[in-house]
DNA sequence: TACTTTTTTGAATCTATTATGAAGATTTGA
DNA sequence: TCAAATCTTCATAATAGATTCAAAAAAGTA
């Protein structure tokens, strides 16, 4: 299992990071400012360092500097839009890449994935998820009903995804739009209803997804 | 065992509250204010804060805000409908659910296990229960008779989980309503018999519901 | 047995939730 | 910057499910 170590002084969106990639299958790891996290880092190996920048006793280019001299851990930097973003890109850049907050997690999960696959350089075996007669290709972001490709927007495809990684539980509306969406989002939970119309639509017949009145949505276990 | 602590000054609300959550196997703590709340906080370690927003003295932002300084415990927030529901939204939503009143108890329970998993990482395994040849999926609100899927409405599914975790007590009709209606629901209490009807229908022609005349219903201890 | 009370039942009605199409807003990519 | 794609909201229609009702059946009682 790859291990990450997620350094951010915001515990909600630490909760957040750690609740989500854990579930995506890493071993997490995290800290809550700079000097807890080189003392973190040097604990063990890191396949990858996910670091804000404003962070309480070192910051971030701090933190990033000490572990580049001893190795080259793949780092992605978390950065507010008001200007750190641009000194991201005047310094030069010893992070591998950086995301602009707020975020999705969908978003910071390919990057990731594809930091990833950058450093450890292994082949470009797509990773894919398959359900039924449905094939979903995770890194192309493409989805398959046998050998028919859907085209499905963004949006559909990360639903879809996410039905599928917990086949047979309901996922509520608010579930969907707190793992899927920025964490700023505050808009109506009725647009799930309208992405799984289109979702229907275009997966055609077969009716992978349940409604479950008052309740949510599911995909149901294979059996 | 896990450890709630509910805040809520309506006592009636309180107590049912109190009394759901304990026969649901949490251990509870209830606080009526917010001094009160923080001050039975400090003393032990919680798994989760119920937390309302009108409370006397200090308000659920402000315990929430307290709470966060110390730590990330999953917190819900009780809200009535009248735009408090929209000030959540607009606060930089350090709880990580809500959810509004007049409330059900299952739901609330759905959403409490979901926070609960979602912080504690166990694994996506689902909660099942079972009797003779009956079982229930707790979180995909599926009940099975043998292999067979049997199609239970939400309300259905309720009163069969209700009755199963009181095995071999006779719980009354307002009982049920209780603990399962809206708690503002003012019908008939007749309207159990109905379900009753549908349900033992649907589970066919083992009668696991039995009748207790003038009382309620009842499902038998296994022996 | 006759009478009362309670439950069961099927059908009718009502309601809340979801599905849908279309319009408007936003984002993305050329 | 503009155009196309996508996302989001909104109003309306459709419908599953919840609730009520009234009559029949069953259970208890004297």
């Amino acid at each position: 299992m790859q291990k990450i170590l997620i350094v951010e002084d915001d515990l909600y969106i630490q909760a957040l990071l750690h609740d989500f990639l854990k579930d995506a299958g890493y071993d997490i790891t995290v800290a809550a400012d700079g000097v807890e996290a080189l003392a973190k880092y040097s604990e063990k190996d890191f396949d990858l360092v996910l670091l804000d920048i404003m962070l309480p006793k070192i910051d971030g280019y701090g933190v990033c500097e000490v572990i580049r001299k001893k190795s080259d851990v793949p780092v992605i930097m978390l950065t507010a839009l008001d200007g750190e973003e641009s000194q991201i890109k005047g310094l030069d850049l010893q992070a591998d890449d950086y995301i602009t907050k707020p975020f999705s997690m969908p978003v910071l999960v390919r990057k990731i994935a594809a930091v990833l696959r950058r450093s450890s350089k292994q082949n470009d075996a797509h990773r894919t998820m398959s359900y039924k007669d449905l094939t979903l290709d995770l890194d192309g972001y493409k989805a398959f009903v046998g050998d028919e490709n859907i085209d499905l927007t963004p949006r559909e495809f990360e639903i879809l995804w996410e039905l599928l990684t917990h086949k047979g539980r309901i996922l509520t509306r608010q579930n969907l739009l707190q793992t899927l969406w920025k964490y700023e989002f505050f808009g109506e939970e009725r647009i799930i209803d309208t992405h799984i119309k289109n979702l229907r639509k275009k997966l055609g017949d077969a009716d992978y997804i349940e409604t479950i009145r008052g309740v949510g949505y599911r995909i149901d276990k294979e059996n």
